[in-house]
DNA sequence: ACGTTAATGATAATCTATTATCAATAGTAG
DNA sequence: CTACTATTGATAATAGATTATCATTAACGT
């Protein structure tokens, strides 16, 4: 039978609290603050089984190793800061996707992330440009 | 001094004429049509040499490894086929990405990726589905 | 509290993609 | 044509992320 463990509840803490996707080294910082001694394996085990649970999903982004959020409850995209790497939630989406499709291709899904600078990160590049 | 060979020109070529970004191994093996007993590690070298002349760049995509494409003239997103894997290019973009930032958000770049099935793959799956 | 066994932590092993190595080959300047 | 050396092909090595192994620990039904 399926035990509740000290470590699984850490990590799931740490995924249904952050609000936004995580990789799997910040799950593992986080988790080790509740649980110390925390192992690599048990984050890479209990991500997978809270997959498979449907609490958890997969978050693959271009050209970067996966992150994984919260079960999310509607369609929503990502924003990437290229300062902090930090990924956040996008709640809306762009219309018309399907106008941009050549004749005869079928939409099925689509990915988008936005990149730039989170709030925080913009007012400290705006506070060093100020500066004389 | 730079040296013109048949497998660089061979690597060039499937690049410049493919008309999509291609995997390492899709230009491995249209290169390979060209160039019997060419190796994959002299297409690495000159995916990497091209890439610094600014004739090819680099296409990241979610959990997948990096695809190649002809240095682009006008900014575009991409296509991805479920069913025959190809990419493929995508003309426009949408309008007013920046609004759905939230406040304090700087943009500065956008990755879209459309998937579903190109017009071939599209075409074979109806066939299927109209038969009897 | 006990016994069973799922879960864990440490780390070796694996996997996939890419790069390094090096002897052999083949462009090209003269 | 020759000499020089950039480039190549085969493959070993590397890199990064993830998974497997296995002895030990700790949930939890009884």
């Amino acid at each position: 039978m399926k035990r509740g463990t000290h470590q699984r509840n850490a990590i799931r803490k740490a995924l249904l609290n952050a609000g936004r996707p995580l990789s799997v080294n910040e799950v593992f910082a986080l988790a080790q603050n509740e649980v110390a001694g925390l192992g690599i394996a048990t984050v890479y085990r209990n991500l997978k089984a809270l997959q498979l649970e449907e609490l958890i999903v997969q978050v693959d982004l271009p050209g970067q190793p996966p992150r994984w959020e919260k079960a999310p409850e509607r369609h929503h995209h990502h924003f990437l800061c290229r300062t902090c790497d930090k990924l956040s939630e996008i709640q809306d989406c762009p219309e018309g996707l399907r106008h941009l499709l050549p004749e005869g291709y079928t939409l099925e899904e689509h990915d988008i992330l936005l990149r730039g600078q989170c709030d925080t990160c913009t007012r400290v590049t705006n506070s060093y440009a100020n500066r004389k």
